[in-house]
Parts: C-alpha cells; sequence; structure tokens
DNA sequence: TGTACATCAGTGAACGCGCGTTCACTGATGTAC
DNA sequence: TGTACATCAGTGAACGCGCGTTCACTGATGTAC
C-alpha cells in the first residue's frame, strides 16, 4: 500500500479510500460511544464511515475481526496510560499505586471501550493482535506487582503469581464496579465521598492487599 | 391467582397457564445457559416455554422487565450461597473468606448468570425487584467485612465503606476475571495451579487486603 | 343457584426493522513484458 | 515508454433471518346481582 506517502488526497472522494482500516476503526470507537456495544454492526460502522457496507469485509472478515482490533487498541492505550503514569516515579510502592490508579481511570475515562475489551461474545482472544495487546499490558503490571521484579512476566513463582492475580482483580473490581454503576448503594450509606470516583480513589490510597501467612 | 393451590393439571394443556411468570424465567434460564445472552430475547424464550411469543408480554412487558427479574433471582440466589457458607461459622476471619469463596464459586457456577446481573444494556437496576435483590445480597457481605459490625449496611463509617467496596471489588475482580478466562496468562507463567480456579482459590487463601495508613 | 358481563391470559397473523451475507459489478493500482 | 492483464478495493442491489410490536381474536375466570 503506497498510501501513507501519497502527497495529497483528491479534492472529490476517491474511489479508494487509502486508510480504510484505521477509518473504520474510528468509526467503531465512535458509534461505540455514541450508542453503546449494542449498536456496534459491520453495517453501522461503515455508514458512520461513509463508506458502502461491505467495505469493511474487505480488511475485517467479520464484525468480530473488527471489534477484536478495536479492543486490541484499547488495550495498548491502555498500557500506555499505566506506562506513563509509572514514568519516572521511583518508589515501589508508589509505582504500585501509579498503575492502579492508572487502571482504574482509564476504564472510568473510556467505560465503553473498556467494557469491549472484555466481552468475550463479540471479541475473538485467540486473534493475534488482540491477545498480544492483552498481554503486552499485562507485563506492565506484573514486574512492579510481583515480589521478584527482574523475573518479568514469564515465568512467575507461585506466590508472585497469586500477587499479580490478586493485585490485578482489585484494580478490576473496582474499575468494573464504579462503571458499572454498582457503588451507589455504598455511597448512600456513607456519605462524604463525593461521587463513585472519589471513592474508589479513598480505597485505593487506603487498602491494600498484603500477602498473608498460610495460616489464616 | 388462585393457582398454586389447583390441585392437579389437566392433562391436556389448559388454555391459561397458570404459573407462566415462573416458567418464563425458568425457561429464560434454560436460554441463557444454552445459547448466552446474545440469544435472550421475547421470542426465544417464549418458545423455549412452548408459549406463544406475545404471551410473556402480559407478565413482564418487555425484555428488559423478564431479564431484569431472572436476575433478581440471581441476586436472590448468591445471597443465599454466601449465607449458606458463612452458617455456622463464628470466627470473622473464617466468615470473610467462607463469603468470598461463596461469591466467586456462585460465579464459576452461574457464569451466564452472574454476567448477566452486571449487564446493565440489558436489565434495568432501577426495577424495584432487582434493585431490592442486589441489595439484599450486599447487606450479607457489608457486616462482616466492615470494623462496626452492628451497624449493618445503612450507616457505613468512612472506612467501612473503603473496606466493603475494597473486598467486594476483589472478590468481583476475581470472579469475572475468571469467567471470562483472562487468568490462562498467569497460569501460563507460573504452572503449578491446576486451573484457573484452582489459582483464585489459592489466591482467596493467601492474598488478603488490609487497611493501611494513609500515609502510603 | 343461576345468569350476565367485565376482566384477565394467551393466540396467531401481519408488519417493519436492521442485520449479515451473497453477488455481479466497477474503479484504481501494480506488475510483467 | 507503452500496453495488457491480474489483483485489489469498494459499490449497490437483493435475499433471508430473527427480532419486537401491533392487532383482532378466543378461551377461561371472577364477580355482581
Amino acid at each position: 500500500m503506497a498510501t501513507a506517502s501519497t502527497p495529497a488526497v483528491p479534492e472529490s472522494r476517491p474511489y479508494h479510500h487509502g486508510g480504510l482500516p484505521l477509518t473504520l476503526l474510528a468509526a467503531a470507537e465512535t458509534v461505540l460511544v455514541r450508542d453503546g456495544i449494542a449498536g456496534l454492526g459491520l453495517r453501522a460502522i461503515a455508514r458512520e464511515a461513509g463508506v458502502s457496507h461491505t467495505a469493511p469485509r474487505h480488511h475485517f472478515g467479520d464484525t468480530t475481526g473488527l471489534l477484536s482490533d478495536l479492543a486490541a487498541v484499547g488495550f495498548q492505550r491502555l498500557r500506555d496510560a499505566m506506562l506513563a503514569a509509572m514514568d519516572g516515579v521511583a518508589d515501589r510502592r508508589e509505582r504500585r499505586h501509579a498503575i492502579a490508579h492508572a487502571y482504574v481511570h482509564f476504564a472510568h475515562d473510556n467505560p465503553a471501550l473498556f467494557g469491549l475489551m472484555f466481552r468475550n461474545e463479540i471479541i475473538d482472544m485467540r486473534r493475534p493482535s488482540l491477545s498480544q495487546a492483552a498481554k503486552a499490558a499485562m507485563q506492565v503490571m506484573a514486574p512492579t506487582i510481583g515480589e521478584a521484579p527482574s523475573a518479568g512476566a514469564d515465568a512467575l513463582s507461585a506466590s508472585d503469581a497469586m500477587r499479580v492475580t490478586a493485585a490485578w482483580a482489585y484494580v478490576h473490581g473496582l474499575a468494573t464496579l464504579l462503571i458499572d454503576q454498582r457503588l451507589h448503594g455504598v455511597l448512600k450509606a456513607s456519605p462524604g465521598f463525593r461521587d463513585p470516583l472519589a471513592l474508589v480513589d479513598a480505597v485505593l490510597e487506603n487498602v491494600a492487599l498484603a500477602a498473608e501467612p498460610a495460616s489464616r
């Protein structure tokens, strides 16, 4: 494809689009944010992109293909957000907090996209682009959360595996309860928090995970 | 309705069903388990119940009404499971563990139903039957998890609100990551756990939440 | 004890909708010679 | 430098599908008198 380097786009829309795949992903996100996951069909996305409704098929095959790639974009952005939050933070505990904060706030700021990233009915985690993006995002968490930082995420001790799982579940649970609006009950029982996000932020500040001795 | 006490059901199906609402809820769960959330339409449910596809409308109004009631049944069962797990357990820490274990295993055993209970697009949390069932389930957790057990769930101190939120998020995250099959990556990096559920059980045994001083 | 009638519960045909899929096509690009 | 041709990218009409909704209806039940 010699498209990215073509000097200029002709004034009247050319027959060949040039960068349809990226345009379709952007259109899909627009539809997702506007109409929610229910509105995410190939026809609706093509309509949003101003293109024939059979065009997406050339690039993505089917709806699952397109949405899986969109979910992959989501994981890349989540990873970037966590990396940016950690940047320059030396203290280990601070880094952990920065990651958790970034995870929850990413979900809060992109609720529809975050939801899509975990909707197995309409995306396919076996697609390489998606599984790799998801793995890359998780590999940002593992070294910071585990005990043996250098190990990376390809070989975890049992206790590190438990730490990583627990930490991920903790922030993931906060994120999903937050964006699914399930915290209003707690908020009503304990006024003083401005809104659900404030409650979640306070939780992240004050309640940490602690590996405890096996004898509980 | 003088249905529950009618002596016997005539051999040839009577025109009036008698207990259609309950039958429809059961049919909906059958469809949900068999075809997933995507298959949950009024027509499919009526078909499963062996009844005209407009009949559900008399009792539930629309799809959201029926599914919201099914989600309410789910919350009732979750509550029952947590109560049963706590039954006779005196130690506070053991009770906490029992609740968490019950929560995660309920999700594991009823993944489709659990998923429905948190799908805001197709259920309506404002319906009284659903919001009450959800609240009742949460009120099983709150007194055991907070510091001031007698307070119940209607008035929580700020620190209890944080504890409850954190504990709920923790088990909820474990449950969702588990049933969404997101733990395979961790499992691959750390063999030795039989399967994702074994990993989650180990996490529940060994990693607890700890409220820490505000200075992190 | 019987009769009339309103109300409730369930039926089945019909409609319109948006969807995914198929198909024959056309416009544009790249490559072989 | 030009020509022929294969391939790629996108079009638009058509089809079938399951869905929710509307409608006139029928069978059964409860209640007033």
